[in-house]
DNA sequence: AGCACGCCGACT
DNA sequence: GTCGGCGTGCTC
């Protein structure tokens, strides 16, 4: 009983993403459990392929089951937690088990497997290219690997003479397997006699050498010494080691050491602050839904400065103090040391913190030293989600409402929900927290689906900076056509002769613009979707992102007539070129995509900002959060109006989120902080909402749009992208998916549609031609379902290679 | 992906 | 007759 074991491969396609099963030989048995890798024979010229097993069984369908090759660990990769999210997550967002399972496994522990080639036996009597083969392998120390020697000897039809050989039993090829990863080891030295008999021989006299003695007494009083070490303290060189285990006094060993990311710098402990009677409150709420041992969720919408980050760590002790462990999930961008230093700070070495700068090597030391219970909290981005803890009790995930939480490459899976389930599954307490809640998260808590926890006042006092709406429709009334407002030229002006340091703000995703009258500040918007129109160049069209709709881009406003109307969208670079101009003499810094490729570039550009008191900043997204800069006392932000034309349906909540952002950047020190808006929008309820530090009376009017055109949360949007190298082709396939889904849909009832196929946003990415299908379905479950079968009655077919498959659920934005 | 099976046209 | 092209199906 027990002698089967169903697996998955390791690096499956979608053909071949099910459970197979193998026979455990005899000498396996006990070896082979839930969550070890094996190396298996697969398919008619049984190759050997890398696989996870996931269960041991007693019976299957299948008669004439091959054997297990190789079993690869001593224990699990994969705990029985993972095992069983991994299922969910190939059922949630239709992808294969092996893309589930490499989220939840350091890159790089894949085993590669190499041929060895071993001579057995000469012979005169073989062909030319076989004697060559013999005669490499024999100058070579008798065995060669196998892709060596076959560009060593550069010969026609190696394969089949190399396979004559073996069969004529004069060569061996044997397979062996290795890790890519390697682990770090270092070589200790420890006793190999007992205590006594070493003391023995010393004093009597049996071992005279003084270096020899200075060792062995080094050795006595620590069990183990690596040998660098020895040699340093001895003053011993490594020959004297070397002859005492060849007289059987020490030995060697090779033992893991793990790599710290943080090097050996020292981190002062720092002891919990006083909470607020707000913080208590808010503490003493979540710890008794920890205390419950069951799982639960609660948001905590806390203004920035209330202080969520004490509540997190102090709800972190909490949860140690019960023998449990956490996880705290951040976004990319506030990974920063400061970050990192306050949780080593707290907690010491029972913290890992996962950042994305990471070697190979270091992240694979990481996940060794939480799947050994050896570190109680992890700190990290959305990945630190599958974080190997058996205990867990609580995961945090900060600034719940980014984007960054959602994954953009297969599986795309969202941090939020891979949290939920996990704590579903582990009985432990996810904690929301966000100073701009996003909508869904805020609807379920008004749903009462979660605890809902508000901390409303700014521990340290600090006042709300004054938010600033400029009106640019009255600036190009006025004969100024700059990018920069009259008044925001001015505190610019201010603020450099002062000696104060500005930011100003752009938005620039991707390279989609749209198409906005200067003059009344109208924008072209889809009649279906209301969302804005995406301007085109080559086709000088405009077209809608959910439904395909396109109209001619129009040369004059709809509206009123104007012919100020023109695609939108300045970079950073042109900012930069105008403040000079505007400017002489100021010195600024660019923070965006192209001037923040290069390692820790991030970093330097933020403290150069800082440490040199240059006047300006310009940047886009990335200098919203983050840093404080007592220094900076004026935000600009510069064309509000890119942020609510992104085109997507969630461009309002966007808006809000990043203008109350930014403006949290201004007057963090002492001087009170100012911020100018720039828009053509001035009576957009976003920024409006925004500019009055109000969200509920934002969320109040976003929810009424979403439920009305049936948005999330109030429906499920997912894309299918089909694309290749064939545009027709993919079309056509396109189309036929289309109507498949359409067939399936027909009589869903309201908020249920399939929209497409449409050239998506990016139309051709590496000569691949991309047509998308947008679903909206309101029932989660039912849309998994159509989506699961869309998949498989995709990957069914033959005639779709050549075309490719991509499916994302609800995703992030639809560009 | 990569191999085997089988059906049909071209060839010794 | 039979060699080999490639469309089709399967991998425990």
């Amino acid at each position: 009983m027990g002698d089967i074991a169903s697996v998955v491969l390791s690096n499956s396609t979608r053909e071949f993403d099910r459970e197979y099963h193998y026979s455990i030989p005899d000498n396996m048995k006990g070896m082979v459990v839930p969550g070890v890798r094996v190396i298996v024979p697969f398919g008619k010229a049984n190759r050997s392929m890398e696989a996870y097993v996931l269960d041991v069984i007693d019976k299957t369908e299948f008669n004439e089951l091959k054997e297990i090759r190789k079993v690869l660990d001593d224990s699990p990769v994969l705990g029985k937690q993972m095992i069983k999210l991994a299922c969910w997550m190939k059922d949630k967002y239709i992808c294969t088990y092996s893309d589930a399972i490499k989220c939840m496994v350091p890159p790089g522990i894949g085993v590669k497997s190499f041929c060895i080639v071993k001579l057995i036996k000469q012979d005169p009597d073989v062909g030319k290219s076989q004697k060559k083969l013999l005669d490499i392998l024999s100058e070579n120390n008798g065995e060669c690997e196998l892709e060596e020697l076959k560009s060593r000897a550069n010969i026609k039809g190696f394969s089949k003479q190399l396979d004559l050989l073996e069969k004529a039993g004069l060569v061996e090829i044997c397979e062996e397997y290795t890790s890519r990863v390697k682990e770090k080891t270092v070589r200790v030295a420890s006793l190999a006699l007992p205590r006594d008999e070493i003391i023995e021989d010393i004093e009597s006299g049996r071992i005279k050498r003084i270096q020899q003695i200075r060792i062995l007494e080094l050795l006595l009083d620590n069990e183990y010494i690596a040998v660098p070490d020895i040699v340093r303290f001895s003053g011993a060189s490594a020959g004297v080691l070397d002859t005492l285990r060849k007289y059987g006094y020490i030995f060697y060993k090779d033992i893991n050491v793990n790599r710290d990311p943080l090097g050996n710098k020292v981190v002062e402990r720092a002891e919990p602050l006083t909470p607020t009677p707000q913080q208590e409150a808010v503490l003493n709420r979540v710890k008794a839904m920890m205390d419950r041992g069951k799982f639960a969720e609660a948001l905590i919408h806390g203004v920035t400065g209330s202080g969520k980050t004490e509540v997190y760590m102090q709800l972190i002790q909490h949860c140690l103090n019960s023998g449990k462990q956490a996880i705290v999930l951040v976004p990319e961008i506030s990974l920063t040391p400061q970050t990192v230093y306050r949780f080593k700070s707290r907690f010491g070495n029972d913290v890992a913190v996962q950042h994305s700068r990471l070697s190979l090597g270091e992240r694979f030391d990481q996940w060794r030293l939480i799947k050994d219970g050896k570190i109680k909290v992890v700190v990290g981005t959305r990945s630190a989600v599958f974080a190997p803890l058996d205990k867990l009790g609580l995961i945090v995930i900060d600034e719940e409402h980014e984007n960054s939480y959602k994954s953009e490459i297969t599986p795309k899976y969202h941090a939020r929900e891979v949290a939920r389930e996990r704590c579903m599954q582990e009985d432990a307490v996810l904690l929301y927290g966000s100073a701009t809640p996003s909508i869904d998260t805020y609807y379920r808590a008004k749903n009462g689906e979660m605890e809902f926890l508000e901390m409303s006042s700014r521990a340290n006092n600090m006042l709300l900076p004054t938010v600033e709406i400029i009106d640019m429709r009255n600036e190009l009334d006025e004969g100024n056509r700059s990018i920069f407002s009259r008044r925001l030229a001015a505190e610019i002006a201010r603020n450099i002769e002062s000696g104060q340091q500005t930011i100003l703000f752009l938005n620039r995703r991707g390279h989609a613009s749209f198409v906005l009258c200067r003059s009344c500040g109208h924008t072209i918007k889809c009649t279906n979707c209301n969302v804005s129109l995406t301007y085109h160049s080559h086709d000088e069209r405009l077209i809608c992102h959910y439904c395909g709709y396109t109209v001619k881009n129009p040369s004059t406003c709809p509206k009123c007539g104007s012919n100020y109307i023109r695609h939108f969208g300045t970079g950073t670079q042109r900012v930069e070129e105008e403040l000079k101009k505007q400017f002489p003499g100021c010195s600024v810094i660019r923070m965006d995509a192209d001037t923040t490729t290069y390692k820790n570039s991030h970093e330097e550009i933020l403290r150069a900002f800082r440490e040199k008191n240059i006047n300006i900043m310009v940047g886009t997204q990335m200098i919203a959060k983050g840093h404080d800069f007592p220094n900076v006392t004026l935000v600009g932000v510069l064309a509000a109006d890119s942020l609510l034309n992104s085109g997507d349906y969630n461009s309002s909540e966007r808006t809000f989120q990043l203008i109350t952002q930014v403006a949290g950047r201004a007057g963090r020190g002492k001087i009170p902080g100012k911020v100018i808006i720039q828009t053509y929008n001035t009576e957009d309820f976003s920024i409006l909402a925004a500019c009055n530090h109000d969200y509920n009376s934002f969320y109040s009017q976003e929810i009424i749009m979403r439920n009305a055109l049936y948005y999330p949360p109030f429906t499920n949007i997912s894309t299918v992208i089909l694309s290749g190298p064939n545009d027709k082709l993919v079309f056509s396939r396109a189309k036929e998916l289309k109507d498949f889904i359409a067939g399936r849909l027909a009589n869903a009832g309201d908020g249920v549609s399939v929209l497409g196929p449409a050239r998506a946003p990016l139309t051709k990415i590496k000569n691949k031609y991309r047509w998308r299908i947008v679903i909206k379905q309101r029932d989660m479950d039912m849309l998994t379902a159509l989506l699961r079968e869309v998949s498989d009655a995709f990957y069914s077919k033959r005639q779709n290679s050549g075309v490719d498959l991509n499916i994302d659920i609800n995703p992030a934005n639809m560009l």
